[in-house]
DNA sequence: CCAGCATATGACCTCGGTCTTATATAGCAC
DNA sequence: GTGCTATATAAGACCGAGGTCATATGCTGG
């Protein structure tokens, strides 16, 4: 029903897409999300609710309870990985100083990497995963 | 059925991220990609045809044909506006050497496109988009 | 022209994702 | 506590994407 569902499926829905977008933008309140939701698609608080709901369980999003609110925020893991699927179509449109470009990139990205994974394993701070 | 699909809900099926990937590699034949997906999905040919039609319609891939033969190739201009869209959220991931990188690429990438608008407009011959 | 291979299309069926309505849960104000 | 607001879940209906089998189209070699 959502286990069965990839990344992509999940960027499918063009309702889950514009919604990333809302958050992208900074935290909102799921009624925040709702209200905009609602005008721009004409679709009920329950079927944003279950939006909200695959976003979570599929790792776009993360939430926060403040009072009766529930605050929601992007959480770029998956989206890093459709990037990474990129990757491997980049040099179709990219000519060298791009690709070099990237390169450089990503030797960045997975230093830093390699050094928060050492920091974690240094201060063993066991930090969930927001699953 | 086709029209109303966005380029995401053409990566949300396995097979044609598969189909992508094999076509990522070089140009393949119907035939070559057919047999490829079938043993990895059993699906059957019509099957797979459908998926290459999905691909093309929606300008994911090209087809050339040979004799009695196609040859399908990656087009890669959804996947650029795939990249495009994730731009929105690269800065949750990225620091600021990747940020920097993004930019240069970006840049070499839109002189690319203003010099190869500019020659188009010289020689005039009025390329069709590929649809 | 006919046979045969390569590929595409048509008709139909099934299943899962997304919607709706109704209802449950949980925190806050009084 | 009660009642109000904010949000989530349940149950069910519906629709379209993706599968199947059967068949059409199109090129080639004899």
């Amino acid at each position: 029903m959502l286990e069965g569902m990839h990344a992509f499926d999940v960027l499918g829905d063009p309702v889950r897409r514009r919604i990333l977008e809302l958050l992208a933008e900074g935290e909102r309140t799921a009624g925040e999300v709702t209200s905009v939701i609602r005008a721009e698609f004409g679709i009920s608080q329950p079927a944003v609710s279950q939006h909200l709901r695959v976003l979570r369980e599929h790792g776009f999003a993360t939430v926060r309870p403040e009072g009766t609110r529930r605050l929601y925020a992007v959480d770029p893991g998956p989206l890093r990985e459709v990037d990474a699927w990129l990757e491997r179509y980049r040099g179709f449109w990219s000519q060298p100083l791009d690709a070099l470009a990237t390169e450089l990139a990503r030797g960045a990205r997975e230093r830093r990497l390699a050094e928060r994974r050492a920091e974690d394993e240094a201060d063993g701070t066991g930090q969930e995963r927001t699953a």
